[in-house]
DNA sequence: AGGCTGATTCGAAAAGTGTCAAACTAGACG
DNA sequence: CGTCTAGTTTGACACTTTTCGAATCAGCCT
């Protein structure tokens, strides 16, 4: 049971296009919202949510584990499953450099899970 | 029947102000990534964010239950389990005239949660 | 080499989730 | 009233997830 195997697939999340159109505008077929759920799933998490934002607002545009790890009351493994989480769902990307590893927000990803929300009308109520 | 008990108190969510800066402008506090999460959450299943998508696209703005349930090879029981998770995470709101109940999105909810994970650099990669 | 520190992987326990069938509740209608 | 249809709730089961400690892997440094 290997944990490999992206469930995004770049064919839907993560390229230069818009991947879908809003949610609301018109009905997500299957395989698409199959494609898109882990994401949001990956988000669904308190502790992943704010490790996602520590690491997409970080100074460079990148967090250190060292410096994610220590900013919550979970052991060192279980942020590293967090973050293995984040990977596995096409979120961040994750690069050692001696003896620390850095992650980085894939923006591109976020900005398409954000259109997929938005226009979904800003008329009042 | 209420659709009482919303984890997410609309202090946090579902007004209309912007609930909170993007997740990649200033670290999202731990208290409010913990009312947040639950929203991603519910959209983290292939079959809610379907169910999601079907309400959120409908024609007058709402979707019949009895239209929902036989677009899905699931149990009635299966369906009304995922839409309450959507109710109780505020992305819906569910009515009942005569004989059928109609979901409706709560918009603002949507719009802020891709407010939430926009702005976060539309430069290519 | 050997030891130190940062991070991940492994294995296990407790809690949570998705699904169904069966039982139930809410209206409509004869 | 009795019964039919639409939805929800309950109870159960398999599966997944969160979390930890222990073991391991990867680079430094002396």
């Amino acid at each position: 049971m290997p944990k490999q195997a992206t469930p995004l697939p770049h064919t839907v999340l993560g390229g230069d296009t818009p991947c879908c159109p809003p949610l609301a505008q018109q009905r997500l077929p299957a395989d698409v919202a199959t494609a898109l759920a882990p994401a949001f799933k990956a988000l669904g998490d308190p502790v992943r949510l704010q490790l996602m934002s520590m690491i997409a607002s970080a100074e460079n545009g990148e967090a250190c584990v060292c410096d994610l790890t220590p900013a919550f009351d979970l052991s060192g493994p279980t942020i590293s499953h967090h973050l293995r989480t984040l990977r596995e769902a096409g979120l961040v990307d994750a690069e050692r450099r001696g003896t620390w590893v850095y992650y980085r927000a894939r923006k591109a990803v976020l900005s398409q899970l954000a259109a997929l929300l938005a226009n979904t009308g800003q008329s009042p109520q």
